[in-house]
DNA sequence: CTATTCTACAACCAAATGGTTGTAGATCAG
DNA sequence: CTGATCTACAACCATTTGGTTGTAGAATAG
């Protein structure tokens, strides 16, 4: 099946090319317009107040990020938006959303937990010494991913 | 109030910004960690392979994007996730998936015109010649944004 | 008080980035 | 066929980026 690449992990390097390729506004803009219409490389650095090389570039560092596609008809290739890439930058930010809904959560919790008498909780190492101050050195140096 | 610059137009800058300081994987890395816990600047520094001046940098950078902020406590800097910038890249990005889905809309219109007897439609202007080709070259040659 | 820790910042360096011009091959128009 | 258009790519350049080491000040620990 062509599905469901989306679901696979992101790579570090995949991620740093669709945020890297984000990160500039004459690429964002060629994101929009190949989204809506079709393109050739030179109809789109017609718009632009640069070359044709350098269009010629950012749509490629757009391709290796694979939010476009070129398919050449004729003497022209046209670009256009790739559906993946964008869900795939997408999904990453979700991630980080629901790491943050996450400590929204475990907040309200504490508060509720020292708001009314400790119940079922409180077993010796489940929470931190009252909130402040967590370990914040040295826990696994390990390297990072993602 | 404080709320609601979430709602205003986000400047070219600032979205650069977000989206590059998004694109290293230490930077991606930082943001997770001060999103679950309290870090200082040298407790991060203690957890990747480089240089403390190293990470110090990478946090200027997510501190210039307004993905966290530092706080001073004794002589420790803590760094603190921030939400906004989060949500304001996603917020672009939900706009990148709003085109997407009027695209596909409107193609699904289109389908659905051929394949029934034109009906209401078909006014003189209103759809171009049955999908391909459209005007893809010089239509407004105004500067790009967002 | 003294030594250590944490931070900030400057100076430097190699590599990547974003732009340019120029050359050359394909394809199309007349 | 000839000329114009579209594309690809190389070479070059200035600036930014991601890292380093070194120095110095502020706060803490003993």
């Amino acid at each position: 099946m062509v599905v469901d690449q989306l679901r696979e992990p992101l790579s570090d390097e995949e991620l740093d090319r669709l945020f890297q390729a984000f990160a500039d506004p004459t690429r964002r803009d060629i994101v929009r317009r190949v989204t809506v219409g079709e393109y050739s490389v030179s109809g789109l650095a017609a718009l632009y107040a640069m070359s044709f090389a350098a269009v010629q570039k950012h749509v490629a560092v757009l391709e290796r990020a694979s939010l476009v596609s070129k398919e050449k008809r004729g003497r022209e290739q046209i670009v256009r938006a790739n559906h993946d890439g964008l869900q795939k930058v997408r999904r990453l930010l979700d991630e980080y959303e629901v790491i943050w809904r996450q400590r929204t959560e475990r907040i309200a919790d504490l508060l509720a937990e020292t708001a009314a008498p400790p119940r079922g909780s409180m077993q010796p190492g489940t929470t931190n010494q009252h909130g402040r101050r967590q370990q914040h050195t040295n826990q696994q140096a390990g390297e990072q991913q993602n």
